[in-house]
DNA sequence: TGAATTTAATTAACATGTTTAGCAAAATGA
DNA sequence: TCATTTTGCTAAACATGTTAATTAAATTCA
């Protein structure tokens, strides 16, 4: 042990990029292959999971800004992997869609991609799992409002 | 309680990127008064804290890869919050160190920000808060060879 | 020694992060 | 009703993330 290098383990901000990094490095890879990125992916599973849905419910559940989402929708409609269309009855919004490519794209990466999650898991425990999320979820409630 | 809405709070990607944005956000808003970014108050921290170094190893510290710590430093550069010079020994390497300014930008926004570390430590506790850490840094041990 | 390899840093190109501004549609309220 | 405010989304500008290619200097080793 070198006490004297300077230690960033004990630095929350950078030990979150580099959980950040451990855990999507790999998925980023696989990914690749199928020319999406890490942000769309996570566009794609959202509609695939939870269904057709506007751009603001889009940003909040795949912790995106509405500024990066509007360009992810642009390439990932001329990727054809979704389809957009106007609201009916609030013209302001649109309701955003997955194709059958993008439906097509999921299955195809779904099980490996369950897989380097799994791996992550097993490699720390279940229990420790369930407690990290426990514990980014306990940091997540913090009110902004009392900064 | 609505068991209808799809939950992203068990997705570790997802609940990496929340609190992130929560630990960071806050401290993001008070260093942009001073007019320096979150990256570029980390690689002034780096080199406030553990002296004059190379690229390199400020990538590693301070969670950077190469390419964008080279604008980084640029930047910086031309602020006048770092020097750069040639390494004597080894002329692909460079020595960064830290100017006076830089010195004292950290030191006017240091009791702010650890005042801001601090309140997330106490909203969690500072068990769970040391518990976080210890999850974060067991995730990062994972090896990428077996992937 | 000298060709091949490795290392340190940069550049380029594209995608996203972040903030501010802007526009159009909808909701609000006197 | 209509001016005001709010909401949903987009545009622009700058900084960083990410990968691949490039350059120069150092190292390796036949």
């Amino acid at each position: 042990m070198n006490d004297s290098l300077p230690s960033t383990s004990r630095s929350l901000p950078i030990a979150l990029l580099r959980a950040r990094e451990r855990v999507m490095g790999p998925i980023r890879a696989m990914l690749s292959e199928s020319d999406v990125t890490e942000q769309q992916w996570r566009v794609l599973r959202v509609l695939e999971e939870a269904g057709p849905m506007e751009p603001t419910r889009i940003a909040d559940l795949a912790c995106l800004l509405l500024p990066s989402l509007t360009r992810i929708l642009q390439k990932l409609e001329e990727k054809q992997l979704i389809h957009r269309e106007r609201d009916k009855v609030d013209r302001r919004k649109q309701v955003v869609r997955i194709s059958e490519t993008g439906s097509a794209l999921i299955a195809a990466n779904w099980e490996a991609s369950v897989a380097l999650m799994d791996r992550v898991r097993d490699h720390m425990g279940a229990e420790q799992y369930e407690s990290l999320l426990d514990l980014l979820n306990e940091l997540d409630q913090i009110d902004d409002s009392t900064a």
